[in-house]
DNA sequence: GACCAGGCACATC
DNA sequence: GATGTGCATGGT
């Protein structure tokens, strides 16, 4: 049994309304085309997106963020162009485990992908090495435009510092807690995480006790 | 120099 | 099932 404080839809969404107001609109994922997305979301894993995006960069200053192109690449030149995100020989691998599996099971062609059947495509995505729940959910939303709500540590950290939740509850429970509670909308879901990201890089830090002026605390 | 970042897989108990 | 560890760069 998952311990969670009494919180309606209309207090979610009154946080929505708050970060909202606080942040603006995010307008993620920060990506030009689903594949970037999709790269993008295996190469942030743990890490910094300032990072990301200087191994995105070297990836399309040398003309190479497309499948086809990628999928034809060494291990060791990607992993070397994708140095500056960190883990790179980790994520070569892993970026080479999704493009085995987009040709496998879709030629090779985002297109294949997006128009994929949902439930059955994040199935499919947690079966790939190196591709776990956040990673899946952040492709199925960002790139593909499918209503799964993204988890990932700040909400974790915010939500249960808060009191909402557990510290420790699962990725599943933690998903199930918004998705409970918000309308099935795939451009809410889009902002409220990119928002909750927004507010853990400002607010939240790991070694804090708890949120220092907090757009959540009462005013 | 320590801490942190939009995880995940695997070993061990 | 819980807990610990490796993976690595770059900014603050």
């Amino acid at each position: 049994m998952v311990q969670t404080m009494k919180i309606g839809r209309r207090d979610l969404m009154a946080v929505y309304d708050r970060l909202h107001r606080a942040f603006g609109p995010q307008g993620w994922w920060p990506g030009e085309t689903p594949f970037e997305v999709a790269v993008g979301a295996i190469l942030t894993q743990n890490t910094n997106w300032g990072n990301v995006e200087k191994a995105l960069a070297n990836l399309k200053g040398a003309g190479l963020l497309t499948p086809r192109r990628m999928a034809a690449m060494e291990p060791r030149r990607l992993a070397a162009l994708i140095r500056p995100a960190g883990f790179f020989n980790l994520k070569a691998e892993r970026i080479g485990c999704f493009l085995r599996y987009l040709a496998k099971r879709h030629g090779l062609r985002m297109e294949g992908l997006l128009t994929a059947d949902p439930g059955r495509l994040r199935r499919e995505l947690l079966e790939v090495r190196g591709i776990g729940p956040e990673t899946a959910d952040s492709i199925l939303l960002y790139a593909a435009g499918h209503p799964f709500f993204v988890v990932d540590g700040y909400t974790r950290r915010i939500f249960s510092r808060h009191g909402f939740v557990d510290h420790d509850v699962s990725y599943d429970h933690l998903q199930e807690f918004f998705t409970r509670r918000l309308p099935e909308k795939a451009a809410l879901f889009n902002e409220f995480h990119a928002l909750i990201v927004t507010l853990g890089k400002q607010f939240c830090r790991p070694r804090s006790p708890r949120c220092e002026a907090c757009p959540l605390d009462p005013p």
